[in-house]
RNA sequence: GGGACUGUGGGGUAGCUUGGUCCAUCCUUCGGGGUUCGGGACUCCGAGACGCCAGUUCAAAUCUGGCCAGUCCCA
């Protein structure tokens, strides 16, 4: 079996190799950016929503499901979204042989399709806060190279739409919406920032967005989403207005939150490895493989033995493989170690006999597990994978920015750079162009590394209003 | 939108410059047999490909054109 190339000095390479080792999609569909979910891949995305279902339901949004198509007329009614999504839709034009009166768009995301909606059912502040989400297939024609998970064209999507009485609750939302993700990512166990995009890179329409970026190596960068307020600039449009407890007609402020699959994708890029993928225990597929190794003169003790550990580990709650395949162990080593199952329970002669199996977790710790304490055992150390994986993750995390000082420092970056800026957009051009890349904006909590004071402008020396930025390269 | 490059079994490749030695190489994968069995076993048998359509030629994986698909660079 090949290595797989390095994760540091062939990164893409050493991505779409782990992807398809851990066999989470199968990429040969023949449309450019739809991949297909193995069965593998598919339990990883849905442990994946469930995490994100519980955390949004936790703030009280309700699930709902819109349609696919969007009419033409409607799609167009807000200018600036429009420009920005227009050179990637895919347009529906036909019914059957004949032309459609009003084509529809696939959505490329819904605002067009629910706020229309929206106009309907908001009628009184009584009617407020209104907050929804769906979890559907959105399509966007990436026109660049597409990569599983990070750019694809048929997109797992998660959105909320909000309508809030004021621009104060739109605000509260948002920020309601950071918590949330905080509770995610901890569980996804990835490190990241939350960073207010400069104007020039905020989502089309919005009055700002925040997005989450996660360091995933040298200065390349990966969103894993983003928040953002609306303001009134789709409510007037699509007239989404309510009538105030003292009877004045008002429009509601709005506010979105996107996610998707890129999570996983992130999840692979950040704790992978050079024997594959490394999955936290909330997104295993498996959690725990079982593998018996039933030796020459060894009977079937050992086959029993992890039969019966397995079992009891299902019935406990947790998601697990026994690999009673007749390959030798150290080959289903190495294809569960390319999987990321956060821990391997062996079980040969010598465990059948001590009823003490032999735990080996993804990051290399073995140790014996007795069979009598299975369940528990089992669990802590699970808990345990998980704590080092943080602890990997966030010490990878620390490491990946640096401040630089003037915009030839910034060329041939290796790390996610801190950078004053004055806050114009000229000058963001010009750090862009110098780290080749993007400017990802300011900070919306603390740094991982105290930079100092700011100091100036590092385009153009301005001291005035000059703020922390980072910059580097989305992926 | 402009340009460059690339398409060979399920995956990765050799062959292409200079057409014939190619009913296409090697690794992997898959099916079957035997020996094995605590970190990617060995061996034997078998399966599986020249992106599509035209053209040039006695002869095309190889040359030409168009199409399709992909990759990279520039806007």
């Amino acid at each position: 079996m090949a290595e797989l190339p390095d994760k540091r000095t062939a990164f893409i390479d050493w991505y779409l190799a782990v992807v398809e080792a851990a066999r989470l999609t199968d990429k040969r569909y023949p449309v450019k950016g739809m991949n297909i979910w193995t069965p593998y891949g598919f339990r990883a995305r849905r442990n994946l929503d469930a995490v994100l279902v519980r955390e949004i339901e936790a703030t009280g949004s309700e699930a709902l499901e819109f349609p696919a198509l969007i009419p033409a007329n409607e799609f167009a009614k807000e200018k600036e979204h429009i420009k920005g999504f227009d050179a990637q839709v895919y347009w529906v034009t036909k019914g059957g042989l004949s032309d459609l009166d009003i084509p529809l768009v696939l959505r490329p995301t819904s605002e067009t399709a629910i706020y229309p909606i929206f106009a309907v059912w908001v009628r009184s502040h009584r009617d407020l806060p209104l907050n929804v989400y769906q979890i559907v297939n959105v399509f966007r024609y990436e026109t660049k190279t597409t990569r599983p998970f990070v750019r694809v064209r048929e997109i797992h999507f998660f959105e909320e739409h909000t309508c809030q009485a004021n621009e104060e609750h739109a605000t509260e939302r948002v920020r309601s919406n950071l918590e949330a993700f905080r509770k995610m990512a901890a569980a996804f166990v990835l490190p990241y920032l939350p960073i207010r995009r400069p104007e020039w890179d905020k989502f089309p329409g919005a009055f700002y967005s925040i997005a989450f970026d996660a360091p995933v190596g040298g200065a390349r960068t990966l969103q894993l989403g983003s928040v953002h307020h609306y303001r009134e600039n789709f409510s007037r449009p699509y007239g989404i207005r309510y009538e105030a407890a003292d009877g004045s007609q008002q429009y509601v402020h709005q506010t979105t939150f996107g996610l998707s699959e890129r999570l996983l994708g992130a999840i692979v890029a950040v704790h992978g490895d050079a024997k594959g993928a490394v999955f936290p225990t909330a997104i295993a597929p498996y959690q725990v493989v079982v593998i018996p190794i039933p030796g020459t003169e060894s009977g079937e003790g050992p086959l029993k033995v992890a039969s019966e550990a397995a079992e009891r580990l299902r019935r406990h709650g947790a998601r697990i493989h026994l690999d009673g395949g007749d390959e030798r162990p150290g080959a289903k080593y190495y294809r569960w170690e390319a999987a990321g199952v956060p821990l391997r329970l062996e079980v040969g002669r010598r465990e059948a006999e001590s009823r003490t199996l032999t735990a080996a977790d993804r990051l290399g710790r073995k140790g014996p597990v007795a069979l009598d304490r299975l369940e528990h055992e089992v669990g802590e150390r699970l808990a345990e994978f998980d704590r080092a994986l943080a602890e990997r993750a966030h010490a990878a995390f620390a490491a990946s920015f640096a401040v630089a000082r003037s915009l030839a420092e910034l060329a041939g970056s290796t790390q996610v750079r801190l950078v004053a800026w004055c806050g114009s957009e000229a000058c963001g051009h010009q750090i862009e162009a110098a780290i080749d890349g993007a400017l990802l904006g300011t900070p919306e909590a603390p740094l991982p590394i105290d930079p100092g004071a700011t100091g100036a402008c590092i385009a153009c020396g301005a001291t005035d209003g000059a703020r922390w930025a980072l910059a580097g390269q989305p992926l």
